[in-house]
This record gives structure tokens, sequence and C-alpha cells, in this order.
RNA sequence: GGAGUGUUCGUCUAGUGGUUAGGACGCUGGCCUCUCACGCCGGUAACAGGGGUUCAACUCCCCUACACUCUACCA
């Protein structure tokens, strides 16, 4: 397997956003080629022009790049056996296809769309098998040629076989068989000038020397009437091998009902790329050992075909999110710092205001305690603005009899703080609790943080107190009194 | 209807004839602690069902059930 060089492909048809299912297609792939110094293929399968949406292949790409899922040709860089656009190489495909009824291996079909559909209703309705039933397989040439003159629309078929079978192994699967009768005629090429999936797909892996096919499992019941197509080439086929479905958490379908689909939400979400990366990458397969937190590198390192799993399975959020959990603690700052910087401005927080310096030292108190961007603005909020409510039902448990008595003696302790650093404000808040006969600090501290971010929950408050700096602190105390007073 | 693929804790999975069926997320008890989060220690929970093969089956074979896919001049 290792000794041709591998050539892998990445092919989607840009008909939509990137499914998280068609992200791990393209992981797969591109994890299989860096982990054998191979190549990585982008190609743009547009030979449906009804369905295609530029805007869609735009997106597409702009994931795969966000994801860091770098081709090395494509239609954007070029390469040796392009173009890598379907709709640029139609003259190949329709040579193809010619070449074929040449050998007598395949054949112009006059049959309408009306009568398929009368067809299909037909075999529907009495339980037949269903499928092409071969009207014009049995053409004579001077009938064909009659009609080509008259310039009948028309459509090749491959002509597969009638008896025996057909089989083909799957890397991950083993063999697996097809009774030929179960194989209906292919559309190679339609009616309107583009050739069929099948057609394109087949000449261009063989054009572009690719090693290994991996795909959707929806591809499974066509890649029979492929390995026809490469018999009747007389073409050696790539290794094919399918990948499961990716379904949602409750199981059923991936859809926008049962949470997002397309890599752009998830991204959205706050979903770091290195997150989904090797998220994605133990949805079918993992390295051998209990190992889960992986980087690219380790990815790529540890990634082998022989550890891909057949099962479909269901993509659970929860998981996601730990690990981008995971990710945000180790990640570096700086790195962080565009998206969450975006974020607060979505959000309507007052950024600019404040330094980048400062929003630094924000995401390192917060980045450890997120699991996505949203939680950036539920735990940073208040270090741009001052709270203007405090949580309900801490007030009930911090904000009791006393509790302004108390902000006021805080007050006048961080007033009366000289040298304003952690070190000094503990061993203040420390005498304080002395002086009021507590066990320790506790019963001064909540108080002290409702009242500076309105919320009971955070990063420590003499961390909160350095970085909010004094002023800030002591005016939202003097609030918090203020509140107290109106309160009582 | 037909064909194909699949089926280990709720979820992601390890396991390739002999294991107390392991790990992770989740949930949960506790520890740590000024709160939250992290971290640490513990708990919860699975081989779809039925037949074979075998001294022995989660592992091999068959049947059933269920899920998913295909059955387009869509990919």
């Amino acid at each position: 397997m290792t000794d041709t060089k591998i050539r892998v492909r990445f092919a989607p048809s840009p008909t939509g956003t990137l499914h998280v299912g068609g992200a791990r297609t393209a992981l797969f792939n591109w994890l299989f080629a860096r982990k054998f110094n191979g190549a990585f293929i982008l190609r743009i399968e547009d030979t449906d022009q009804t369905r295609y949406d530029k805007n869609a292949e735009i997106a597409m790409i702009k994931d795969l790049k966000w994801m860091g899922l770098q081709w090395d040709e494509g239609p954007d860089i070029g390469g040796e056996v392009g173009p890598y656009r379907q709709s640029k190489r139609l003259d190949i495909y329709k040579k193809y296809a010619l070449e074929l009824i040449k050998k007598g291996m395949a054949y112009y079909c006059f049959c309408t769309s009306e009568r398929l559909d009368e067809m299909r209703i037909k075999q529907k309705a009495e339980k037949l098998a269903q499928g092409y039933d071969g009207l014009c397989r049995n053409l004579t040439p001077e009938e064909t040629d009659k009609r080509l003159q008259a310039g009948e629309r028309y459509v090749i078929r491959l002509k597969t076989p009638l008896e025996g079978s057909t089989c083909f192994s799957d890397y991950i699967r083993g063999e697996i068989s097809y009774q030929n009768k179960e194989l209906d005629d292919l559309i190679l090429f339609k009616s309107n000038g583009f050739p069929s999936y099948h057609l394109a797909n087949v000449v261009d892996d063989h054009l572009m020397g690719i090693t290994h096919v991996m795909r959707g499992d929806e591809w499974i019941p066509s890649t029979p009437k492929h390995k026809v197509l490469y018999d009747s080439f007389g073409w050696e086929p790539p290794v094919f091998m399918h990948l499961p479905v990716i379904l949602a958490a409750g199981g059923g379908k991936l859809s926008k009902r049962k949470g997002a689909v397309s890599v752009t939400e998830y991204k959205e979400m706050g979903i770091l790329p290195n997150t989904l990366i090797n998220f994605l990458s133990l949805l079918g397969w993992n390295p051998g050992d209990d190992t889960e937190l992986m980087d690219r590198e380790t990815l790529i390192q540890k990634f082998s075909l022989d550890r891909v799993n057949p099962k479909s399975c269901a993509f659970d959020e929860k998981k996601l999110e730990w690990m981008n959990g995971q990710y945000f603690s180790s990640s570096a700052t700086e790195t962080l710092l565009p998206d969450v910087k975006k974020t607060f401005q979505e959000a309507s927080l007052p950024v600019e205001s404040f330094d980048d310096a400062y929003l630094t030292l924000v995401i390192d108190v917060i980045k450890e305690r997120a699991k996505n961007l949203s939680d950036f603005v539920e735990r940073g909020s208040y270090f741009y603005a001052d709270p203007d409510s405090y949580d309900k039902k801490a007030v009930k448990k911090h904000f009791k009899d006393g509790a302004k008595q108390l902000l006021e003696q805080v007050l006048s302790v961080i007033n009366s703080t000289e040298d304003y650093t952690e070190e000094s404000l503990e061993k203040a808040f420390q005498e304080l609790a002395n002086t009021l006969g507590y066990e320790n600090a506790a019963k001064i501290i909540h108080p002290t943080r409702l009242a500076i971010s309105g919320v009971s929950f955070g990063p420590g408050l003499y961390q909160l107190l350095v970085l909010l700096n004094k002023e800030t602190v002591i005016r939202r105390l003097e609030k918090g009194i203020h509140y107290l007073e109106s309160k009582v």
C-alpha cells in the first residue's frame, strides 16, 4: 500500500454547507495523505448545473481552510492533472463515454423521463425490482443511427452484465458482492451534455491517479457499478473505503432540529478548529490506546486506516464542549484574542474603550473556565460594564442583613489599601475578617464579589479586584451600597 | 417492495474464543476551595433477541428484530 505514492481526494458537490460528515470524510483523507506523505486533492464536482451554488462552494472552501485541511492540488492552486473542477473537463468525459460506445460497452438510450417515470410507477405497483428496464439496450445500430440523425435527445448508458455477480473489496468492510441482475444500466452521460456523477468520478479518479477512495457509505450501492465501469475501461480500480454516517445525538439523521450540522455553525458557536479536528477524528477511528486529546501532528502520526470502524455514530455535543474546554485552557491567549474580541463586540460590550493588554488579562482568567465563546460573554461582561443588576439567587444568599455595613467596611479597606495587589488585599480582607470575628474571609468575599460583578461565580476575588482596578471596584462597591440602602 | 451496510454502558469507543468486559463524555457521591471552572478519588451503566459451531462465545456461522443507506438524466 505504501510503495506507490498515496493520492486521495475530497470531492464535494457544492450544493450546500459543509456538513460535519463531509468534514470528517475530508479529515480522514487529509490525515491519510499527510501520514504517508501523499497528496490530498480537492476536486469540485459541479456536474449538476441546477443545484450548483457558487456561494456554497466559497463557504465550503473557507470552512476547509478554517479547519486547516490544506490541499496540495485543487481548483484554486492547480496541479499537474487539472483542471480540478468537473465543469471544466466536459470534453474529457465525452471522449471517454464515446470510447465505451465504440467498444460496445455502452449505448445510446432515447427513453424520455416520462417513460421512465411510468416505468417506475408500474414497477412499484407490481412490486417488481426497480431500475431501468433496458429498452434501448438492444436497439440495432441502424435504429440508433436513425434516431441520432433525427436529433432525438439521448443519454449514454453503461452496459452492465445481466448475469453473474460483481464484487469489490471495501477496506474496512471486506468483500461486498452484488448480483448483476440487481444492477441496472447506469447513466454515464446526461442529455444536457454533462456527465453523470458516476462517469466523471471514475474518469477523474483514474486520470488523477487516485489510489484510495474514501467517501460516505451512501456510495456503497453504486460502487459495484463503478467497478463495472473500471472494468469496461480496462482500468485498475482504487482501494475503496466507505465511511459511516454521523447521526444526531438522540439517534437518527443529523438535522438542524437536533443540533448544528455544518462546520460554520460550530465555528460560530466558538468551537476551536483543533477541537473539531480532534473530535471528528475520534468518530469512527481511535488510536488504539486511550489517548483522546491529540493535536494535528499526533493525529497524523497515529492515524491508521486499519483502525477505522464501519459503524455509524452519533455526534455528542456535550463531549465536543468538554473537549473544547480542554482546548481553551491550553490555548495561547493571543490565539484566542481575535475571536473573543469579536464575540464581545457582538454582545455590545465596549471592548474598544479598553486596550488589548486588558483583554488579554481577562481572557487569561476566563479561558480555563470556558467551554465555548458564549461562556466568555457570560463570564466576562462585567469586566467591561458595571453590573446593572445582581443575580437574584445570589442576592438572597449574600446580600443579607448587615451586608450594607459589611460593604462599607470593605470599601474603607479598599480605600486604605495603598499597595493595591492581590497579596495586600488578601491580607487586608483577612484582617477585616479577624476584626469582625469571622473564621475566614468567605463571608466578606461573597458579598463583595456580588457587588463588583453582579454574579456569584468567577475567578478568585483578589485577582478580580486587581484586574478591575481600584477605581472601578470603589465605584461598584458604592453602587452596591446604594442598592442595599434602597432595598431596605 | 428489493438490495446493501451496521448493531458492546445514554453517547464515543477498547476488545479479534478463555477479561472482575477497559477508557472517555454525561450523570452522580466525595476531596480541594472564597464562588465557578479545573484537578483528584469513587459510583452509575453495555455485549439487540434466538439458534447453532466449540471444552469454552461479546468475539465464528445462520435466522429474526431494529437502525441507516441506495433503489434520479442528484451527488
